[in-house]
This record gives C-alpha cells, sequence and structure tokens, in this order.
DNA sequence: TGAAATTTTTAGATTAGTCTAAATTATTTA
DNA sequence: TAAATAATTTAGACTAATCTAAAAATTTCA
C-alpha cells in the first residue's frame, strides 16, 4: 500500500495533468501547500516505485499503475461526496475536506458495497464524473437544465453554484441531487424554465437554470 | 487535534483501564504490536499534552479528558461498524478493522449526521454500548434471547457468536440488526424459542437464542 | 547568443514515531 | 531481606516527510 503522503502526490499529479495539460515541481508544490524542495524528494520516490514517470529537470507524468492508484482515489472521494451529500444531508460546498480525508480508506469492498448502497452514482454533486472501480468514465456527460430542451427529462446530479444561498433555494423547492426532472416548458421572453418534479410544476428562472446539471437517464 | 498515533494509545488505555483494571506499559505495548520503548516515548508525549496521568515505573490512567477522546474514537469506531453492518450489509466479523482506520476521521458533524441517519443506534453489532456525543453510555442492556420472558419484545442489537456460519444463517432467517421480535414461546424440553419476526413465526434452538442479543425497546 | 531570471535539485537539518540494546527500578521468592 | 527476575526507562539510531539555503540546470529575451 502507499501513504497517504504518496497518494496526495499521485491525486495532484493526476488533476494537474487533466486541468493544465502538465505537472511541474512548483505546481505540484502550490497545490499540495510545500515546498519545491520537498516535491523533488516525493518524486524520486514515486519514481523507484515505477508510479511516475520522472526525468530531473524534465517534469513527470504517472504511470499506467500511477494512474490506476489516483483514479481510485478520486473514485473514494467523488463517491463519499456523493453519500455526505444525498445520505446525511451535507450542503455540496461543505463535504470537500471531509472527503480529503475519507479518500484515504482504501478497502476496495467498502467502496464497491457503498457504491452499490447508493445506486452505483455517475456524478459527484458537484456534477464530477465517477469512475468506476476499473477507473473507467461514463460516457454520458451531465448538461446544465438552461441546456435541455421541451420534453426532455434528466436526473438531478450536480450543481455549478454551490453558494449557500442557492443550495437553500433548492432544497427549499425539493430541486435535490437523485430527482427526476422534466423540462415542461421554457419561456422565450425571459428563458426561465418550467419543470416537472414528483408530479409537481416547477418554476425557475434562467440563472436557475443555468446553475443545474442533469444527467440523461 | 491528535495524531493516529496518539489517538491508538488513548483507546489502548482506556480498554486496557476498562478491562483488566490498571494499564501497564508492557500491556500496552502488546496490544499496540510495539516496544515496550516505544510505549514510554508516547506516554511522556501523552502527559505533557495532559491526556494521561503517568508517574514513570507507576503506570497510567487517563485524565478527563483522555477519557473524553477515547470515548470519541469508541463512538466513532462503533457508529461506523453499525453502519458497515447495517447499511452496506458486511458481516458483523469483517467490520473490525475498517472501522479500526474509519474511526479516526475526526469530523464531530459528521458522526453527529451519521448517528442520526442510522437511527441513534444504542449498541454496535457486537453488543457494545455507543457512547453518545456526550461519552456517555446508554443505561439499558442487552439481553440474550434465550433470557426472554414469554411475551417479551426487543430489537436485535448484536450477536455473541460471529461465526460465518451463524451469520449466515440470521441472515438466511432474515434476524437482522434492528428487527423487532416478540418472544411467543419457549419450549421447555429443548428450551427452543418461537419468535414473532414481521408478523411470521420463527423458531430457533436454544443455541441459536443463546447467541442474539436484544434490547428493550 | 549569452547574461538574467526562473525552475529544479542537492545538502543538511528537523520532527514524529519507531527500534535495539543497555541501564535502571520494581517485584518476587528463596 | 537480598538475589534473581521482570518491568520500565534511557540512550542512541533509523525512516518518512518535511524544511531552509545554496547550487545547478533550464528558459527567457535583450
Amino acid at each position: 500500500m502507499n501513504t497517504l503522503a504518496e497518494e496526495n502526490y499521485l491525486k495532484a499529479i493526476y488533476h494537474l495533468t487533466v486541468n493544465d495539460g502538465n505537472a511541474s515541481t512548483n505546481s505540484i508544490a502550490s497545490s499540495l501547500n510545500t515546498k519545491a524542495s520537498s516535491v523533488t524528494d516525493m518524486l524520486k520516490k514515486l519514481a523507484d516505485k515505477a508510479l511516475i514517470n520522472y526525468i530531473p529537470y524534465q517534469g513527470v507524468s504517472l504511470t499506467t499503475s500511477g494512474e490506476k492508484i489516483a483514479l481510485g482515489i478520486i473514485r473514494r472521494h467523488r463517491l463519499w461526496e456523493y453519500f455526505l451529500v444525498e445520505k446525511l444531508n451535507f450542503k455540496c460546498d461543505e463535504v470537500h475536506d471531509l472527503a480529503e480525508e475519507m479518500e484515504h480508506i482504501s478497502s476496495q469492498q467498502l467502496i464497491d458495497r457503498l457504491d452499490e448502497f447508493m445506486g452505483y452514482p455517475k456524478h459527484d454533486p458537484h456534477g464530477d464524473p465517477i469512475p468506476d472501480c476499473d477507473g473507467n468514465f461514463s460516457s454520458d456527460e451531465l448538461k446544465l437544465v438552461s441546456a435541455a430542451l421541451i420534453n426532455q427529462t434528466g436526473v438531478i446530479s450536480g450543481v455549478r453554484d454551490h453558494s449557500p444561498s442557492f443550495l437553500q433555494y433548492l432544497d427549499k423547492q425539493e430541486l435535490t441531487i437523485g430527482c427526476r426532472v422534466t423540462v415542461t416548458d421554457i419561456i422565450e421572453y425571459d428563458h426561465s424554465v418550467t419543470l416537472l418534479l414528483n408530479n409537481k410544476k416547477i418554476h425557475i428562472s434562467r440563472e436557475v437554470a443555468n446553475n443545474i446539471l442533469i444527467a440523461n437517464e
């Protein structure tokens, strides 16, 4: 097994590579709030374990096995986020740090059962995709409600605005993660949207529609 | 906050004190699979933090604040065990090591919400009591089904036998944790017991009745 | 293209937690 | 009650992960 520090480095390298196209010593240091010299030390260790490709002064990339581990950590992080929001009623802007701790519990069986318990969600509450146990992402992208057409149906899967006021509003409207909604009308004048939710009609503004992510069923 | 190692020492000291009446350097070492000299080092550190009362060569006891921390860890451990068995369908003999990892996630909010999510269980799947958020144990003791009288009702709260064969048997009979059962008959000849469970009658042997723990409602 | 600026690595130190081996204190028992 | 035995502590060393300061490599661009 890998230490907590090693896991955090692998995850940071993964995210930097995906988001910025490459991971440098300095960028890793700043994303982990540490010093470049510490990063160099750790890179050597990860290279020794064949988890990264590392040539001094030339930057790093994950090997296949390093990426596999990173995807496992991301899977755990996002499943716990989903659990915290969906089952324990946390707001989605409250769960990141907690999931950061929980992601390091490494039992495969635990994670697979948690996944099953929650019905195999495909996206975390922020709308980010949850890799399956082989590290593959679902191919279905999330879509903003504001981009849906009339009569389209989807499952609320995430939000783009994580402000307390927005989340409280959604709560009050019972627009919670996992709900199935159908777009019944789009008002041309102000681009506001009417939704069918549990056989009730709900009217939301363009701004709200622009911050709710839905998945195709 | 305390480190993982510190938490494990506090928990070990708590258990040794409760079970054996006192915690010695050697007993702590053997319960944590470490060496006596390591224990001495840690005892000094815990004493500096005022978590234990420690006089060299004289043994240790927890201070009030040390005990509070230990009870918090035990609360987390037992709540996670309950979660794993009750929600994720683990067998109760599979959950100890996993809970040992999970107990170190220290968010108070997480634990309180988990407690609420599960309906404030009073005992873990082994029948051990779960301290509340102030560190107090419920006063109601668990009782063996074999010790119940006719017409008594209780909630299945734990088992004494953790063998796979026993747990599989219980599963098949749908005698799972959280179920409400009523003793409808006790056969004098072989001390076997008839239970009412979800409006169905179930007949179990004396041996089985002697390994199921129930709580008064 | 070559000096200046930036990035990265090395050297050497620190802390937490652990270890072995030796020394010290407590306990047992002859 | 004084060895002998057992328990505990100290001394000194190791590893993982980090740090600061200095050195080396790479990039930038005048």
